[in-house]
DNA sequence: TCATTCGGAATGAACGTTCATTCTTAGTCG
DNA sequence: CGACTAAGAATGAACGTTCATTCCGAATGA
């Protein structure tokens, strides 16, 4: 077994366990047990448990950010590319209910804060579909004027809801109300 | 002094301290140091620490929708109705900063998926104002045909999503832009 | 044999809760 | 009115538990 392999056993158990239990649910004794390792051993990969709860988050981040950019129609109108990724956050978001539990979580912690103040004042050039659909489409004159954060509130909180409310059994979201709900959305921000 | 100022005062410290700290920053201890008690007094007036933290939201809560329905135009098109219900959330959101912080930690807790279950079962007959904009609006077919949860989403998410924005200076909400926000929320849901 | 990694008992700090004790108040009696 | 008493409210030190982190002997492999 290589080295890898342990920190992977890690950051799987930590998620699984934190997202089902809630942060404070998840001892490191506990998390150490569900990877099949010592409770020592957590701190060979990982510094301390601020670190591991932030690398999980960027792990599952990474994933979700490259499997929305997957086939992002970049050269086609605003409309589709909203669609492209609305689309693909409900699908992705239902199919991996511990991440999207996880990442709840996370974004209502202070290290949530911390992570969206780093990412509201990213020039770091990395491509931001945010951004990306922000700029274009008031180029194009198809979506309203007004502040990214605003932008970004009326396009994506709904579908972030929505979601929740399907991973409590509100409501059962299929293909056919995914639609509406993206849909919905676009509404909200076009002109 | 008589029993309800120090109960008060126990709800108001420990509101100020979790909304500031979150619940885990704020011990008991700390709490009833604020409030200016002894550590044992707070037991006297809240079995328990879950007990406090719930009855601390239901105070925020009441005040809040007697906020909300206060001169609530029942009589008036649903629009409107919707309008008076998402201007008043702003407005005293924005100037509540402490009751959203407490409020956004308790929904994002264990604490808050029972209220939420609680809730959408609700039928003690209480009035509700998302319910009431809901099935006025189909009635009259001014919003679209979609499930009661996912109406919410679509309605109020942005709404509380900009409030935060508000809160950590990624924007500035005046009265020009909350009107914009609510009337783009009502632009997702009308038909 | 030596270096590296691992496991899990040991450590100590933090915290919710309890309870023996003190303090406050209101009622009673001389 | 003032002294005494009892009820119950308030206190905060102490307790037991939980948990992140450390540490050291065992295991592994070169």
């Amino acid at each position: 077994m290589c080295k890898t392999d342990k920190r992977d056993d890690i950051l799987s158990a930590a998620m699984e366990l934190m997202a089902e239990q809630g942060f404070h649910g998840a001892p490191m004794a506990m998390i150490a047990d569900k990877a099949g390792v010592g409770a020592g051993t957590i701190y060979r990969y990982f510094e301390n448990r601020d670190v591991l709860i932030r690398d999980v988050y960027h792990m599952i981040y990474d994933e979700f950010v490259s499997f929305l950019l997957n086939r992002y129609p970049t050269d086609r109108p605003v409309r589709e590319c909203f669609f492209h990724i609305g689309k693909g956050i409900i699908d992705y978001l239902i199919r991996n209910p511990l991440k999207f539990r996880y990442t709840e979580q996370f974004h209502n912690s202070p290290y949530g804060l911390e992570f969206r103040k780093l990412k509201l004042s990213n020039d770091t050039g990395e491509f931001d579909f945010g951004r990306d659909l922000y700029y274009k489409g008031l180029k194009h004159q198809v979506i309203k004027e007004i502040p990214l954060p605003i932008f970004f509130d009326l396009a994506f909180a709904p579908i972030f809801w929505a979601v929740r409310d399907h991973h409590t059994g509100f409501v059962v979201i299929d293909d056919a109300l995914a639609e509406v709900i993206v849909s919905s959305c676009w509404d909200s921000i076009r002109i």
